[in-house]
DNA sequence: TTTCTTGAAAATTTCGTGATTTTGATAAAA
DNA sequence: TTTTATCAAAATCACGAAATTTTCAAGAAA
């Protein structure tokens, strides 16, 4: 039936959470064994895994999992502001009580699972979890900005972000401060105010910046 | 050779700019005959066409060329001005003498066949070539922004932008007003003026918003 | 030792085929 | 006339194999 889009999204798991060392090689004869399919329809799937970044592709060269770096971190939390901003207050104004709503909903299962982590020992096996309820607060954040081409690409890059952090060495996937910041970014978004929430999705996203960034730019008159 | 890419290549042209009526059904059968080749390899291509954004897909039923719609439309050109807007400013904070003279030079070329295109009855021969220098302009703008992924990412929705305007009924691709907002870019640029460029960024695409769009959005602290 | 060839093994890309699904026209029923 | 059923033609999708390209180790030349 749905078979494609499975194989696709058990790939996407694996490339993003599912603990390959960066740089592997993803061989469509090797894998397609995990999926019980042909090795061309692994082949398309990871075709389309590279076309949003998430595998890295090279003619006749075969696919590979990317390799996290500095420069790539910094680009990829730059444009996740850039639009997490932007869609943020567009649902501002958009949206009603209905996105009101919906969004204290997903910070209220993020914010359970936040303070399970903060207890436990061992992060991981929260780590799914966490990951799934995470996304979808910064989801909601944004969704009634009005625009589906905004919400696929900061999907897009959300997912590539999410990669990046996971396959780098210092793994900051989840740390206590996040708590507080979550809940700072929802009470801007219930008191409406545009100017307090890009501030507060800047902090929150600003420790992955590993370069300078202008702290200020003004944005006249867009 | 790189045969694979070329297909890839020639299929974005046509359906960004050849010309294809919207709704079409892209048959990888038919298509072979175009590159010589295999149906599964068009297939490959179209599928990598549609993970884009730039080719409609629907499972077992094909390919076809996307639709253009006014919410599209907008979105669009939402995008464009908040990722060019972005890739400009930070341009202009990086950039250095190399950046300006490629700009002058992407100008320069524009200029000329812009010029041109005022001059001729009919747009539709310098089409193609405008179409690449307007497009050289626009990403040599954002072009030392210092991030791949911003760059790529407005690649992306650029070429959507002009799929939609081009396969739209209005045909809008060229107005005589460009000549004087492209300049205007340019000497913003030059200028090193953050403010004014974003604002003349704005008003050059301001004509392809099909709503409301808020005037004035504060953006503080970032 | 270092650099350059050689060539077999391995991996990638392309292609035609058969199975499955959709499409669309025609006929039957309401 | 309108709706539903039937079924053949056409298109899509997954597959395995053939053709092409890369990899890499072993030997020759510098």
């Amino acid at each position: 039936m749905d078979d494609e889009n499975d194989i696709y999204e058990g790939l996407r798991l694996r490339v993003t959470s599912g603990g390959l060392t960066p740089n592997t090689k993803l061989k469509p004869s090797v894998l397609r064994h995990d999926y019980n399919c042909s090795a061309s329809t692994i082949r398309e799937a990871l075709f389309r895994l590279s076309t949003v970044g998430l595998v890295s592709f090279q003619e006749q060269r075969g696919f590979r999992v990317p390799i996290p770096t500095d420069q790539a971190q910094h680009e990829l939390t730059h444009l996740r502001i850039l639009l997490e901003c932007e869609g943020a207050c567009l649902s501002i104004r958009q949206g009603g009580i209905d996105w009101e709503s919906r969004l204290t909903a997903a910070h209220h299962k993020l914010s359970h699972i936040e303070k399970r982590v903060r207890g436990s020992a061992d992060h991981m096996p929260l780590f799914i979890l966490w990951a799934k309820a995470e996304q979808a607060f910064h989801e909601t954040l944004i969704s009634d900005c009005g625009s589906d081409v905004l919400k696929a690409t900061h999907a897009m890059i959300y997912q590539r972000f999410r990669q990046q952090v996971f396959n780098s060495d210092k793994k900051f996937v989840f740390v206590v401060e996040n708590i507080e910041q979550h809940q700072g970014i929802l009470d801007a978004a219930l008191m409406r105010d545009e100017a307090l929430i890009r501030s507060r999705i800047y902090s929150h996203l600003e420790r992955n910046l590993v370069f300078d960034m202008p702290p200020e730019l003004p944005k006249l008159p867009y």
